[in-house]
DNA sequence: TCCTTGTGCAAGTAGTTGTTTGCACATCGT
DNA sequence: ACGATGTGCAAACAACTACTTGCACAAGGA
């Protein structure tokens, strides 16, 4: 995954009216945007751009139904930025390790 | 962790400026905001409130030694917003999963 | 004691984000 | 055919973000 589709799910999920979409996508399946924003405090338009931010990070996709617009979880993207952190802690598990054994390596300072 | 702290932490990791500096105080320990933007192609300044925003989502750390400030990477944080991505991830399984029991249990259609 | 270097603070600017309102259009059920 | 409902587009706004420049201060080394 390009640096920029991660820059866009980890912006996406800054949000935590957009991790409470993912989420809900996730437990309860599809959606519409005025569906979702009934029990949101903002107006159907600021949950479509929330979606609209999802999407461009390919955590949510929509399906036209006849009038409707199905918003659907795609959490795939997750996996990429879970894989950057968990890269990131063990390298810096290894660095901590490196410490660690150079210590151990020291001779005792004389007392 | 609460929802503001996950905020914090997925709004750093968003931008791949401040990426790079986590990584590279990872791979290779504290350094100082001057020395870091000495190959980024930003002033310190700029560097220094990216600093910040690693800073106010707990990922980095400031040490004063004399007239420098050390910034160390403290990824601890990373392990809350990985365990809200697998969380999510964890529960589409899932989804996924009683979906696929449904369909097993469809009778064939006929042919 | 200078000169260099690392830091901190403040103001300013350009661009982005989150949200609302208003209106037009499409579709469904009666 | 008509009213209710779901959608899309655009303008407007405040707030925030990413940077820069300029300057003052502190600390280390010759």
């Amino acid at each position: 995954m390009s640096g920029d589709a991660l820059d866009a799910v980890f912006a996406a999920l800054s949000d935590p009216t957009r991790r409470r979409l993912v989420s809900r996508l996730v437990r309860e399946g599809p959606h519409t945007a005025t569906d979702l924003s009934r029990d949101l405090p903002m107006t159907r338009q600021a949950v479509v751009h929330h979606l609209q931010a999802l999407g461009d990070a390919g955590l949510v996709d929509a399906h036209r139904d006849g009038r409707e617009v199905r918003y659907r979880a795609t959490p795939e993207p997750l996996a990429d930025a879970v894989a950057w952190m968990l890269d990131t802690g063990v390298r810096w598990d290894e660095r901590l390790q490196r410490l660690r054994t150079q210590v151990e390596a020291r001779p005792r300072p004389p007392r």
